[in-house]
This record gives C-alpha cells, sequence and structure tokens, in this order.
DNA sequence: ACGCAACGGAACGGTTGCGTTCCGACGCCG
DNA sequence: CGGCGTCGGAACGCAACCGTTCCGTTGCGT
C-alpha cells in the first residue's frame, strides 16, 4: 500500500504538462502534497488541491496511493530519512556546535517548521502517522546522537555511566522549544552559547543510578 | 465577541437535561468544547459534535459566540490563565524542583497534553490563536520563570548577568520534548535529577555578552 | 397567572471534501 | 501502425460541517 513507484512504471509519458517540465507525475504529487501539507495541515489538506497545484488528475493520486493518510505517511517516509546525519568533529564540543547548527537549519526550513509540529499534533489521533514520524524522524535523529555522545565517552570527555536518556533531552529540547514553540529569533551567538551551556550541563550530568 | 457571559444571564432554567445537573449551559459548552478539542483536533472539531455532546442546541452555542474560532479562543483565555504559578521555596533547587513537577504534571494532563500541540500547530496557520496562546500560556510562564531566575540573582545563586534568554529555553525545553514531542514515559528520578542538571547548566551559563 | 427569554432539537441551504468513474488525448512498444 | 496504459480534467454520489432558522417546551420574574 504504502509503497512508492519507481520513478516511471510500464507506460512512460513526455512532459506534457504545461509548467512542470521533466518531471515525474508521482514526484510531482509528492511536492504538491509536501507544499499543501505545510500550508493548510494535514486535517485541511485536500486531495483536491494537491491535485490542482501538482496540475494532475486526482485519478493519478488514487492509481498509487489508496488515501491522504497513505499518501502522507509515503511522503514523510521518502522525506524523513536523509535528515539524520551527524558530523565526527574529533570533539564533544565541535559535534554538539554542529549538531545544533544542522538542526537550527532543519528546523528553520519553512515547509518542515510548519510540517513537523503538525504531524506531530495530528500524531496523537492516527497513530499509524505517529508511528513513521517516529520511525523516521525521531528514531535515526537519537541513534546519532546517541553515538555522538558515544564518542565522547570514548575520548574521555563523559563519564561512562552518563545519563543517556536525560543527555538527550538535553540535546534536544532548548533548541526545538525555541524554534518550534516559543517561535521567537534567535539573537547572534545564541547556538554557540548553547553548546557552552550543554557542555557544561552534561558533564555535570548525574549518573544512571543516581536518584536525588 | 469573546466575552463569555457571566453564568445565569436573565433568563434563568433549572438543570432541565437528564445527566448534567447543576451546570449551567454556558458551561456545559466549555467543558464539552475541551473535550472535543482533546479528541478530535481543532481542525476537525464540529460544532454539531460539541453541542452534541454538551446536550445543547447549536443556537446556544451560536448565541454566545461568533464561530468556532470565538468560542476556542474563549475557552483558551479561559483555562489558560491559572496554570503559571510557580512557587517560592527559598532557594533555587526548591524553585526548580517546583517549577518541574508542576509543568510535568500539567503537561501530563490527558486533555491538556492533547489541546497543546494541537493547537500550537494550529497557530502557524490562524494567527490569533497563537495570540492568545502567546499571551496566555506563554507569556505568563515566561514571566514566572524570569521571576524565578530573578530571585536566585538576588540570593547570589546565580550571576546577575546571566543570559536569561538562554536559560529559560533550558528551563522549558527538555521537560517539553520529553513530554510532548519524544513522548516517552518518565523513568523514577527522572524530574530530580533534570533539575541537578539544570542547576549546574545555570550556572555554568556564559553571561549576556559572550560570544563563543 | 402570565409572558418573556432561553432552552433542546430538528431541519434548512450552501459549501466542501472524499474516493470513484468516465472521457478524449497522447505516447510507447511491439 | 495499432492498441494499451496512463494522462488531465470534469463530473458523480455521498457524507460532513457551518451557521441560521424555526418549533414546541420550560422555568423565572413580576
Amino acid at each position: 500500500m504504502t509503497e512508492v513507484p519507481d520513478e516511471n512504471g510500464k507506460g512512460k509519458r513526455k512532459p506534457a504538462g504545461a509548467a512542470v517540465l521533466q518531471e515525474s507525475v508521482t514526484s510531482a504529487i509528492l511536492r504538491a502534497a509536501f507544499a499543501e501539507l505545510a500550508e493548510t495541515g494535514y486535517a485541511r489538506m485536500s486531495m483536491d488541491a494537491v491535485a490542482k497545484r501538482a496540475r494532475v488528475g486526482k485519478a493519478a493520486i488514487y492509481r498509487r496511493w489508496t488515501s491522504k493518510q497513505d499518501m502522507v505517511v509515503a511522503l514523510s517516509a521518502q522525506v524523513g530519512v536523509p535528515l539524520a546525519e551527524i558530523a565526527d568533529t574529533g570533539s564533544l564540543r565541535g559535534d554538539l556546535l554542529a549538531y545544533l547548527r544542522a538542526t537550527s537549519k532543519l528546523l528553520r526550513h519553512p515547509l518542515a517548521s510548519q510540517i513537523v509540529p503538525d504531524l506531530l499534533a495530528e500524531g496523537a489521533r492516527e497513530p499509524v502517522l505517529a508511528q513513521v514520524f517516529a520511525d523516521v524522524v525521531e528514531r535515526p535523529r537519537r541513534e546519532r546522537a546517541t553515538e555522538l555522545l558515544q564518542r565522547a565517552v570514548e575520548r574521555g570527555e563523559l563519564p561512562p555511566d552518563m545519563d543517556t536518556d536525560l543527555a538527550l533531552d538535553l540535546l534536544f529540547g532548548p533548541l526545538y522549544w525555541r524554534l518550534m514553540v516559543s517561535r521567537e529569533r534567535m539573537p547572534p551567538g545564541y547556538v554557540d552559547r548553547l553548546a557552552d551551556t550543554l557542555l557544561a550541563a552534561l558533564v555535570a550530568l548525574p549518573s544512571v543510578a543516581a536518584h536525588a
């Protein structure tokens, strides 16, 4: 159900459409759905609007996916994967900065910044959305960040019995709060100061066993 | 437009309804809208459903508010205000713990935890929702937390030139991330460990002027 | 005792959306 | 060169929702 057909199936066609040259119908639909999702939100997004924006008949959409939900799930799966790379810069502080900068750039993306909170909220009602979001965004990010912390432990920059669970919340939380919830602008040097503060917080982190 | 009429207008009535005894029509509507908002989400919430759940005619709703948006704004304004109290326990650590516990309890409320992210996401498209959310939830919280930090400065627990902006993100972010985004359960002692870590982070906070 | 005002409930017209179906056009593949 | 499959587009039936209007009922204030 969820599979996205390869670009160009058996029956190929030349561009044909007016403006969108050289683009397959499938990718035109997904691109339109992405934009529409950002503008309108999942709940209000209409398939007619997607078809219209993609200069496509609705039949072309339902030939590929069985429903709006199915299409959005496929779209999320395709978009979510490539955004989970974190570089190894050789030091914890460098890795932190790289991660914070990458995340900040991502969360400032005009489309993503609208879609992420929307799908997150909708996920509370449509479990399949929450699932794909967890699998395709949340988990990869968490894994990359865990590797980042593990590298610091191996370098001796962090203690081995560190509370990873809490550390991850410290990495993700403040930046997400500022950019997605509070939505205030970041003053110059904000990311650098955040990195320094997180550095201090991480080395002061109680071990997993600590209870008070 | 937004004003909520006093309980019981000129033409009073006894309960009349079946189950909901002793409850004014207005509060029955708001209660139903709150529940419906949590279940369905703002975009999908229907006025018919609210009326039905409140055992009320739709006319009774539109006699009070002009639209769904108007009603939700009034509802948010009424609910949002009382949740911004933070105690003065005499020490920064005590205040932090009190704040974290209070917030954690609030964000675990089954209705609020559904409504908050939903209205937040919707606020990106309906500015009036974002506005009321900022005025009625965000700003009061921010003010209380600023007072918390200010008290710590006066006690000498934090430096006076602290970067308040960054400090607030550290206070709000991790807990919000865990409870609203990641939505994983909090292991025993989590809040205490978070408080200790934040304590360390706050004293290590660079001053406002610092750039690297 | 009476009238007024708000009540619950049902129905309205108009709009919107979903998912399906049908159409004529067009390109590729054999 | 002829047929097959997909194309864009329009229309369909059906359901839901909005906001309004009307109805007969019910209780409070005078």
